[in-house]
DNA sequence: CTAGAACCTGACGTTGACGTCAGAGGCAAG
DNA sequence: CTTGCCTCTGACGTCAACGTCAGGTTCTAG
């Protein structure tokens, strides 16, 4: 009951990520950690899906900014006229994103029935 | 019939690009140009759907020297087993970022329907 | 023929999310 | 007490897809 805190080893193990991308998430006011005596940082292990919660905002384009934006309202739960029109703003920027990868993967699609078609009389290169 | 040409500033303005994009895509070998006597480029008109078309790989996440590997296999309609491999592999990491996508999304409905619900007892911050 | 737009080739600048290295301190084990 | 791993703070390096600036040429409208 007592090892409740995590060192930014362990926490950049368990959570996936480097021990320098921890850093700079604190640098970037994403991630808050305690500090020991000797300066060491230190974690509360819920620290883990934040730190995957960042990771997912991040793989969906969010800038560190935008992030650290967002995350005081989750936090916190506070809710301003601004924050919901932000979060609004995002979740529409993250569906055309969507679509935009969803019509790529058609075009991509498209190439690939060409390339694995044989009607088009391209195909027979390796045979 | 005789202005079947652009240069690369009508490309770029139909393309929805800029000039320095499409040199750097022709840099990347991307686009081929003509060149006139002087050095002047030109493209044939279809060169703004290809353009548009590498946007929109770009915009899914591919990196040039992808792209470049990739157009051959669109263009020449040449197809080795590795080429297939490659599109595979290319939809399916489409496909990830796709579900990857729609969990942020989740996420961030999540994240909203906090900020909107006044259930959670936080929201009445604006009343 | 001449001004001004458009074009050319380098080549350096930018931005974001880290990687990496240097030099110095801290901590548990033997 | 020392060995060895972990951590610390700077601070510079990286990579991609261009932006931007400089200095010079070319095309086109009047």
């Amino acid at each position: 009951m007592v090892g409740v805190t995590l060192r930014i080893g362990e926490l950049a193990t368990r959570a996936g990520v480097s021990v320098r991308a921890l850093r700079y998430y604190e640098e970037q006011g994403l991630l808050a950690a305690g500090r020991s005596g000797s300066g060491q940082r230190h974690y509360p292990e819920p620290a883990v899906d934040r730190v995957q919660l960042i990771q997912m905002l991040y793989s969906a384009g969010l800038s560190s900014k935008t992030i650290a934006d967002l995350l005081p309202c989750v936090d916190a739960q506070v809710s301003t006229p601004e924050s919901r029109a932000r979060l609004a703003a995002e979740r529409a920027r993250i569906d055309e994103q969507i679509t935009g990868l969803i019509r790529a993967r058609d075009q991509l699609d498209a190439v690939i029935a060409l390339s694995e078609n044989p009607a088009n009389g391209c195909t027979r290169i390796h045979d």
